[in-house]
DNA sequence: TACCTTTACTTTAACGTTAAAATAACAATC
DNA sequence: GATTGTTATTTTAACGTTAAAGTAAAGGTA
């Protein structure tokens, strides 16, 4: 087992000081070096397949009071769903899948690794921020926590996705609207004859999506004139499962219902499962929307009608979003919205 | 901006030296504390708050050779399917959310944090585990690439999942039986009097999961006595498109097929998409065998038929290994096998 | 010629931590 | 009473890197 090849041994190949190597290798602007002493070593390196160690760099950088580079991102999925209904996995919907991948990918190309957390329930997740000393935080669907003022005193830049109502002085934004996206699609029910609407998601909590699409239902009932009825309103968690569990409820009382919209996809053709075991059809007997987009929507049968993020898109975004964040710390601090598009299928039948 | 609290002030703050709090703290074994010490350390750290600072951790603990800990377990992804089939996307096959999301967990709560990478085309990732120092290395359905001698050299543990052929001396793996998958599905299809059968997968890599399952396809259709058919096998890349794609060609000569199977589920439902936009119905114009058993599997319509392997489990195993083969350098290289399980759904039909 | 500037480096110290060696106090053994 | 051992702690140096200060030579200006 050797010893790891450092910028001293670098140094002494090139026959020049340990400084002029890292002078060199980082292209620092605030010093001049021959084209000549560049060569011997840059090739120097190559020579003795030299990498960089990060944690040393990391450590030396920090001599500056924030100027610390890890060049490592965080991105933070939150424990949403309780316990108790079996959700032990943090981040199995096929979801996140197309947003990470998304997200590595640009990261990567700037420079950067990546950083994949879970969140342990109780414990905050500022401590991974500090003792990695991220460059930056992505945080999902999750306002901040309880201590934020602590939080902003690390002053790391933070792209917040699909949190509502957090303080826009100081954090990133990637949102969609999604309190026009329950509007969209309840208002689609609604033109098409349906009143006795329900409502399945998961958990209702403040400045949650969850939350938002199910003020943008209550919107388009108001609209309409419709008075909402609590027992048409399923809330649990995100997920097939839940999906199927909520149409059993459903089922029990199948005159109460017409058309469902579920705020996930994937929640939605759990809906539509557990409806076909009870021989009610979709969308002949009951309509039913989702949301989402995602690739198993246009994939399952019948194609489902939904309301469509582009999730990509939404990673790219918060992606981009946290780079320039870095290299600019004076970036204003904006919230992008990604777009929403009502993506007509096959499981809304107009009652007229 | 303030300051890091550094070990430093903690060791002002409770009147010992810093060796003291870094003992108390790492809880050192070959160093005997006082319980009242200790107890000082605890509560000042409590007080200041303090987390430590991993860079310095990592670096400092380099002093010995080969024990230098970062407490990082990286991942890698490679990009499997070319560029020119639109796969920028690395992970995007929900496998991933679910292998990813149990990997997470693990790793997590072992005290470890997780870097998720792809690869750059071209670019070796032996960089990322030197510069980052990783701890352990799990690394997904590849060989782990022509300089394997160098990499020996850096002695980071490291777990093949889904890589055949590589040498069991040094790597530790976790695999299905895919050859075995690939026959059983085959078999399943072949006693059900199908001997037009379409293979449909992505690249045949030597050492690949998909090369695999072809020779468990050509192992049955030989026990049968049924000649291989160079027009019935697909290799493209793994994805719902290419599914559909097959299907399209497939639908030129339909009497030349009779079942497909393909060699994961995300493309055996791009196979089915595609045979119904031509009008051909699965099961009863043609029989369909995924592989996988993802959780669209038994979501789609008809419901798959198909090759479940348990991805939770194969996230818990490589987590599992890699986490015990950082801790014991000495852990016999083993081999994990993850069962294979053939699921009756509705998408094979008998001709009899 | 004396002074300033620029170019091209080198030297030094620091980042926060830990391993190893050193020390000091005390107890046990001969 | 000297030696050895144990316990509890401190001191020192090192990990690999970088920022900042220092140096030395060459070139320009008054």
């Amino acid at each position: 087992m050797k010893r790891q090849v450092s910028i001293k041994d670098v140094a002494s190949e090139a026959g020049v000081s340990a400084s002029t190597v890292s002078y060199v290798l980082n292209e620092n602007p605030n010093v001049t070096i021959s084209a000549e002493t560049r060569e011997r070593v840059l090739s120097a390196a190559r020579d003795l397949n030299y990498v960089p160690n990060q944690a040393a760099r990391t450590l030396g950088s920090s001599r500056v009071m924030g100027m610390t580079e890890s060049k490592l991102i965080g991105i933070v999925i939150p424990q949403t769903e309780p316990e108790h209904y079996g959700a032990r996995l943090m981040f199995s919907n096929p979801f996140y899948s197309t947003f990470l991948s998304a997200i590595e990918l640009q990261i990567r190309r700037a420079g950067y690794h990546l950083i994949v957390s879970g969140t342990n329930p109780g414990q905050s997740y500022f401590e991974i921020v500090r003792s990695r000393a991220l460059d930056g935080v992505i945080i999902l669907g999750m306002y901040p926590s309880d201590d934020e003022e602590e939080y902003r005193s690390f002053n790391v830049p933070t792209v917040l996705v699909d949190c509502y109502g957090c303080d826009g002085r100081f954090f990133y934004g990637v949102n969609t609207d999604d309190r026009k996206g329950g509007y969209l699609a309840t208002r689609y029910l609604l033109e098409r004859g349906h009143q006795k609407i329900a409502f399945v998601t998961g958990q209702l909590k403040e400045h949650g999506v969850n939350s938002l699409r199910y003020r943008g239902y209550c919107d388009a009932l108001d609209e309409f004139g419709v008075v909402l009825d609590p027992a048409r309103v399923f809330s649990g968690y995100v997920g097939f499962d839940y999906g199927a569990e909520a149409a059993h409820k459903m089922a029990e009382n199948i005159n109460n219902v017409t058309a469902v919209f579920a705020t996930s996809d994937i929640t939605a053709i759990g809906v539509m499962n557990g409806f076909r075991a009870h021989g009610i059809s979709v969308p002949d007997d009951v309509s039913l929307i989702g949301f989402d987009d995602i690739e198993y929507a246009k994939i399952c049968y019948p194609p489902l009608t939904t309301i469509r993020q582009n999730i990509e898109e939404k990673g790219r975004r918060a992606a981009g979003l946290i780079i320039d964040a870095i290299s600019d710390r004076q970036l204003p601090r904006v919230k992008e919205v990604i777009e929403l598009e009502l993506i007509e299928r096959a499981t809304v039948r107009s009652l007229a």
